[in-house]
DNA sequence: GCCGTTTTCGGCCCGACTGTTTTCAGTCG
């Protein structure tokens, strides 16, 4: 069994054990072992085989039995004796808001319920009312947590968050009782989509504040109006925080609600071996004796007046939003190994976008002009090739008619933004390419990108991919697994292969900035850079507005700890242009 | 179930809000 699957079981161990109102911190042990093996760059086979899984901090002698299980026999008793034991509709129950695992115990065990469908029908009898402990409100939240459940449980793009999130952001910095207000959470880490927004802000009078918040428009429901909480959802499903705070504390809510929940634990913890207890309030000092007789200690701000500050008085450079994952940025600050990260102002132009030749739905001259208006000195055109039928793809007669209108167009000096000829190639099945090499020679560049047979195997698919990414007129590869965010898988693909092809033939991997896509991962980027590979952000843009997608493009090369010199769009037209002469 | 500069037991990040209760458990982030 691969690696995959096994995070796969160990994440479904968590929720049965969290149903059967198992020891909390032992579920969290299985939580921590999941998440070690996603962040594990190494091959788990490799460290199987060496018997190092022990020596891998967060998983302990337990863990590495039932993982080495898995790996060897694909089968582990444990979990499916605690599966069978457990019935599947208790599972999806959890995902109504508000029920967790111990009161879905126990609806089950006063009323052996196990499926939403009787769940809804035990509320409507008001039978849940009647459990100990529940009441009327539980058992209406429940009913349109239940008829609301497939709206609640989406998460959103980022690009679509942010623009729910900017006009609360406004009209909060401009009410007379705010000091000052920022968006946290996801959004502001950056994370490809987001599951709800995070507002915090400073002021000494709250109630307005909330007042004002819980009545903006598109708000259906208001969940919470607290003192320092209210909570409201928006039309579509999207939820929304806000936490009003004094501006003291403001520094360490905004760095408390930004998270990740992680990087929260790994900096507490920090806290806590320097002798402070550290949350969303402030520190406290932490002294045992104090602590056995149960005395209080104050909490203290201790002159922290921003994140920056806060990260100082640990010892730390200021750690971006974007890279507080838990993935050992607290080590590289404490050692001043943080990377000087890429910026929007540091892109010069975009590679992959597409025109009216073939499925876009603007003319050269229209995307030029577009991207002189975003400051750009140069623009990739890289349109379909045949093989995109249904995007009206380019054949080699079309590709060499567009390669003349592009130098025509360059001629003419009508634009202050060259265009540099492209195409977007598709790898076909065998990982042959679409177009005769004579056609791809007259191009200044090629990017690759497979568009069919996403259903193959992952050992010919990355097959496939290699063999595009060896012939000698690939230059980038295009989104190289294919996922559309929230709606289709990646294909099944090796990529830690494909990183090493890439790096080895000198092909650079995209960033594809459509919100949508944003392959490849963020996660990924950090390693395979550190080895070598080389990166485009790329809008795949198929009108003029979407050239701004390149933004989203940033904010995943930032995530993936990359520095301006390891991205081709920070490079000015003429090295651009040598970097594709140099390639041939 | 994991871990150890208080190391084989005892703690594990911490607090607000809600709905139920009448002092608190459960959920959430």
């Amino acid at each position: 069994m691969n690696k995959a699957d096994i995070i796969d079981i160990l994440e479904e161990i968590v929720v049965l054990l969290e149903l059967k109102g198992d020891n909390p911190f032992k579920i969290r042990a299985y939580a921590t072992g999941a998440r070690v093996l996603e962040t594990m760059e190494e091959d788990l086979g490799a460290i199987i085989d060496a018997g190092e899984l022990g020596s891998v901090k967060g998983i302990g002698s337990a863990l590495v039995d039932k993982i080495e299980t898995l790996y060897t026999t694909g089968e582990l008793e444990y979990y499916t004796d605690l599966r069978d034991s457990i019935a599947p509709g208790l599972i999806e129950m959890l995902e109504i808001p508000g029920l967790g695992g111990k009161k879905v115990k126990k609806i089950y065990d006063a009323l052996g319920v196990e499926s939403i469908d009787a769940l809804r029908a035990a509320c409507e009898a008001g039978e849940v009312a009647a459990i100990k402990g529940f009441g009327k409100k539980s058992e209406d939240k429940i009913l349109s947590g239940i008829a609301n459940r497939e709206a609640y449980a989406k998460r959103h793009h980022w690009w679509t968050a942010r623009a729910v999130a900017e006009p609360i952001l406004e009209g909060l910095r401009s009410l007379p009782e705010v000091e000052c207000a920022e968006a946290a959470g996801s959004l502001r880490r950056l994370r490809e989509t987001v599951g709800d927004l995070d507002f915090i802000a400073a002021s000494s009078d709250a109630q307005p504040i909330m007042d004002w918040f819980v009545t903006q428009v598109g708000v259906v429901e208001v969940t919470a109006h607290g003192q320092t909480k209210s909570s409201v959802r928006f039309e579509g499903g999207l939820q929304a925080d806000l936490r009003v705070v004094p501006a003291d504390q403001f520094p360490f809510a905004l760095h408390h609600f930004t998270g990740s929940k992680d990087h929260n634990v790994a900096m507490r913890q920090r806290a806590l071996a320097k002798g402070y207890s550290l949350s969303e309030w402030g520190l406290k000092e932490v002294r045992s004796e104090e602590l056995k007789d149960g005395s209080e200690v104050e909490i203290q701000g201790h002159g922290i007046t921003s994140e920056k500050q806060l990260f100082e008085f640990f010892g730390l450079e200021e750690i971006a939003p974007e890279l507080r994952e838990g993935l050992a940025e607290i080590e590289a600050a404490e050692s001043g190994k943080l990377p000087s990260l890429i910026e929007p102002s540091d892109i010069r132009g975009v590679f992959h976008n597409h025109t009216t030749a073939s499925d876009g739905r603007a003319t050269i001259e229209e995307m030029a002009a577009a991207a002189e208006a975003l400051g750009f000195d140069y623009l990739g055109l890289a349109d379909h090739s045949k093989a995109s039928f249904q995007a009206n793809g380019l054949s080699d007669e079309r590709v060499l008619k567009m390669v003349d209108a592009i130098r025509a167009f360059n001629e003419s000096g009508e634009s202050s933004v060259h265009i540099f000829s492209g195409i977007e190639c598709d790898i076909l099945p065998d990982g042959s390419l679409d177009l005769e090499d004579s056609t791809l020679e007259a191009l200044d560049y090629a990017v690759m990108s497979v568009h069919s047979s996403f259903s193959q195997s992952e050992q010919e698919m990355t097959a496939r991919v290699i063999r595009a990414i060896e012939h000698p007129a690939t230059m980038m590869l295009g989104h190289p697994t294919g996922r559309i965010l929230l709606r289709r898988e990646p294909y099944k693909i090796d990529l830690q292969k494909i990183i090493d092809a890439a790096i080895a033939n000198r092909v650079i991997i995209e960033i594809n900035a459509n919100p949508h896509r944003l392959d490849m991962d963020w996660r990924l980027w950090r390693g395979a850079a550190e080895r070598g590979l080389m990166c485009a952000i790329n809008p795949d843009a198929h009108n003029t507005q979407s050239l701004e997608f390149y933004l989203a493009g940033v904010n995943i090369a930032r995530k993936g700890w990359l520095v301006p010199e390891a991205v081709l769009n920070t490079r000015d037209c003429a090295g651009v242009a040598q970097w594709f002469a140099e390639r041939r």
